[in-house]
DNA sequence: CTGAAAGCGCTTACAG
DNA sequence: CTGAAAGCGCTTACAG
């Protein structure tokens, strides 16, 4: 590939018979020009097909104009879960009006994540970082503060971390689920837990207890999983093999309702009539399953635009409060009705 | 957020006594310096947490050290395909090693996916671009080739594009599915085909017709659809609403067999007794459905790790050759089986 | 309203 | 093997 020379700002400034000064302020539209100047400076500039080089303008303004987002992959869960292409995309549609870009990075361990965090920073590739996923204890808030990296925390967390943050109502939406299964009468109604590394597994776990209490049933059929659907499928073989069977389980993720939904009618229940099932996330196939599953929708784009647009203006030093994003949204599909009649109070 | 000072290559010129190049020529390895100096160099670097700017090296080379990716955002086909996660997470790989980074685009629509590819390389922000998911008369060629810009193709095509190319034999695939079907005993064989104005579609379609020949099959019950939950369950109920309905039907891929299965079920239809499906793609969750999915496993994050490196190559302007993978395998699971009885010839 | 100069933090010839 | 200088392409005070 040889390159032909791309413009510069010289040549831009050359070529409308005024100073490089010139040409960056007609390009920012602020002072400096006459209205006049301005547009002659940027037909010229469109005419050569220049933009400003990122790299120059980024080591004289100090700001790379881009930010970071690191995805720790666990592989199993990553590749089926929607939540970060939608985010992403989300997170994008604020970065593209504003010239900004975003450094993605994937990392398969702490180890590398952290090293992701580190050179990101070092290198100044970012201006801040967006954070999903916050484990309990998560360790990266004393790394971020070590770095003097902004992030915006993009979850809900208990922590006291002193980031902006934007995040759904989880609760809401685990108590709109089991307020649903009780209407139609199921009493026995268990749950399947994400890793409880994460807090949002942790929160929905405590959500669903907090849900079970009020309408005066006992929590006691909770079976920790990993939202993987392996894990899911465990999951469900257990609680289907204990003397007393559930009526109704609520998942902490489509993926593990999806995988357990399977193992109930491998095992030869019918869902809803033997069994009724809910999922957590509102991912678009669980739309197309047999029978389509009920579950919470949630809205990773609206998630990471708004996350992505305090983390601009964090950057920028404005004041940002957090955000919190309305309660995600009880799908009411095929996989829940009424309890089994055969059901004990 | 008050950042102090990041250390610059002055800094650790002047704490370890040399100068600014000689901390150039350490930190490359290369020549111009005793391998003793070397040490007290990246000692003190280390000591002071240095690590080159990215933007000043970047100015200097004329070198972003960075790769673009540019999704287009089909809203309902991008979450659910699982496919970006892995392909990103190999090139990652790649890049990692190298302290490269990776930007991330997701473009509406082809307007703003043009833009992307436009801005990305005015500003100098990547050194080059991967590509997937062909179109037929792919427009992206000629624009790539218009702004110089180093591309790798990660998809087969028959377009002569010039740029080097890694992809996996889909041919093969699709032909051991149908092979496996047709071993069952199965004669009324239709294929469900992807949004065809992509190039894999077609090429899918192809292949299924031509490996129906081949056993002396007629390619009647063929449908067009578009990679979509929604398009794979219509097209179903289309072929099952035939006078002569199919004994098999093969899917372009995972999403659309996992609806096509529940329009199936809820008609009625025992899987693989009445009717057997195969997907395309290998997702994890297809193992784990009521049936479980027989597919066809490709491998995404191999294609994305050998199109990073072949990428990277490029860039250095080594001399490349395009890469043919190995075909994806057929995973053999629950969703297929020996043809209904009553069929005739 | 405009122009010349210095500086951002690297790298790269070019002398020594 | 090492040092001083120029340059990458912008932006930003500072004069005019």
């Amino acid at each position: 590939m040889n390159q032909t020379k791309k413009p510069t700002i010289a040549d831009v400034a050359k070529a409308a018979g005024v100073s490089k000064a010139a040409v960056t302020f007609a390009l920012k539209g602020t002072n400096g020009v006459s209205a006049e100047t301005r547009e002659r400076i940027l037909a010229v500039a469109d005419d050569l097909g220049w933009t400003p080089s990122a790299s120059a303008r980024a080591l004289s303004n100090r700001r790379a104009y881009a930010l970071g987002f690191i995805i720790r992959r666990d592989p199993t869960v990553l590749a089926a879960d929607p939540f970060f292409a939608d985010f992403i995309a989300g997170a994008e549609e604020v970065l593209a009006d504003g010239g900004r870009v975003m450094v993605l990075s994937v990392a398969r361990d702490e180890a590398s994540e952290r090293a992701s965090y580190r050179s990101l920073a070092s290198e100044g590739r970012v201006d801040g970082v967006l954070i999903t996923d916050l484990r309990t204890d998560d360790e990266r808030f004393a790394l971020l503060s070590e770095l003097e990296l902004p992030a915006v925390v993009a979850s809900q967390t208990k922590a006291n971390h002193g980031f902006p943050s934007v995040h759904e109502d989880d609760e809401g939406g685990v108590a709109e689920v089991v307020d649903h299964l009780v209407q139609f009468g199921h009493t026995r109604i268990a749950h399947v837990t994400g890793d409880p590394a994460y807090e949002h597994a942790v929160r929905r776990r405590e959500s669903f207890v907090a849900a079970l209490k009020r309408h005066g049933l006992r929590p006691d059929a909770v079976v920790e999983s990993d939202f993987t659907a392996n894990g899911g499928a465990e999951a469900t073989r257990h609680l289907l093999s204990r003397s007393t069977q559930p009526s109704a389980i609520v998942y902490a993720n489509d993926l593990m309702a999806v995988a357990g939904a399977a193992v109930a009618q491998r095992q030869g229940l019918r869902i809803p009539g033997d069994l009724s099932i809910t999922g957590f996330d509102g991912t678009d196939i669980g739309a197309h399953l047999f029978p389509s599953l009920t579950t919470v929708r949630t809205n990773p784009f609206l998630l990471g635009s708004t996350a992505a647009s305090s983390l601009v203006k964090f950057i920028d030093h404005e004041t940002v409060s957090d955000v919190t994003l309305p309660s995600p949204e009880l799908i009411v599909r095929d996989s829940t009705g009424p309890a089994p009649t055969d059901q004990g109070a």
